[in-house]
DNA sequence: TGCGAAAAAGCACGACCGTTCGTTTTAATT
DNA sequence: AATTAAAACGAACGGTCGTGCTTTTTCGCA
């Protein structure tokens, strides 16, 4: 019996080299996109072989996005947490999400966006997993806001909620002109923003 | 012979009734998640029947993007045409617009937020007309903003792809909170951005 | 080295997919 | 009312889907 991290046992190291390729397909076809026979294929195993180790569609669905919560958090939000609390975690948590953003979710999509999109009207556990992940980065974004605020390095009449949804929104309008218009300019726009701008006078 | 539009044959009649149905369906499962034969069932017709009006799956996607930028412009921009242009063109553009999100894509879903993140990655016919409608509509959402700025309602520095990338954030972040967070305060959100401020100083 | 357990493969299933084709029903025209 | 054209149907095709089952292979440990 090894621990699912340490150790791994060659169930769990082929499970997490499944969520690799898994993820690269479902960043680009979407949660829904993504068939455990393509997978299979991609991965040069049998179908029966893959879906062993999920024991549903569903299950696999969810595993995909805890892992790519995880890979977020890990890049975008343990970096930031290690900063002094106020503006200085606040600017890194948006910084770290727009790098994460450019070098990542741009060449490959984001799970995270598609999901949105494909489960926001098929109520279900999957849709519960994706509010719930959601719900936890907005959440911390709005903590951080809060304690910028706090710190007197925001407005005291700021209100976090309004800043994380228009940054929120600056992050789907990239993907969006990145991704579909193919436009190049999309970065900097993002940079340029009114709302970063109420960071940026700090 | 008659025409598509007017003194319409049984063909053309149909026609529009399926791409109805089919908009609806499309709303909320995507362009992808339609199927020809969960179409014809919710119609009452044979699959083979439905499938004769398009002669095949991607026509009807594509028929489907025309016909939902059609309402859509009809609803948004062309009662915004008619107004003097400058800023009170522009604001009806963004009014009409948040209005038809409240009304109609919030409850039911929106073809083309679904439909970009489904084929910003899938090359074809489909992606192809989904970029040019989309493209079309922040076109004309800039023209509106460079002759405001022309008649000097807006100011001189102001950049109107700038403008109108932060207008499409505002709205995908309200289309994602309001409908996979089922967050009810994110219309208010959208209106007290910071960028429609920019707007309201007139 | 051999043994028990875990992992992967193989196969089959029912369901649904988009599409084709031939037939039948319905509408439009003379 | 008769004739022709359009529209809708029904059945079937080859595929792929997710998911069970059984068998074979591989791994980990005594």
């Amino acid at each position: 019996m090894t621990k699912p991290g340490s150790h791994a046992s060659k169930g769990s190291q082929t499970r997490s080299a499944i969520l690799d390729v898994a993820l690269d397909i479902a960043s680009r076809d979407g949660l829904e996109g993504l068939s455990i026979g393509m997978l299979a294929d991609a991965l040069g195993m049998s179908k029966s072989g893959v879906f062993a180790h999920f024991g549903s569609r569903e299950e696999l669905q969810i595993a995909l996005i805890d892992e790519y919560a995880r890979r977020f958090l890990e890049s975008v939000f343990h970096p930031a947490i290690k900063l002094p609390r106020g503006l200085p975690r606040l600017k890194a948590m948006f910084e770290n999400w727009l790098h994460r953003v450019q070098t990542i979710e741009i060449p490959n999509g984001c799970v995270f966006i598609s999901g949105a999109v494909e489960f926001d009207d098929r109520p279900g556990p999957v849709r519960d997993r994706m509010v719930e992940v959601n719900r936890g980065w907005q959440g911390e974004m709005r903590k951080a806001a809060r304690q910028a605020i706090d710190c007197g390095h925001l407005a005291a009449g700021c209100d976090p909620e309004q800043l994380v949804f228009e940054l929120y929104g600056v992050m789907l309008a990239l993907h969006h002109d990145a991704r579909l218009l193919r436009d190049s300019r999309a970065v900097e726009r993002a940079r340029r923003c009114a709302t970063l701008k109420e960071l940026n006078r700090y």
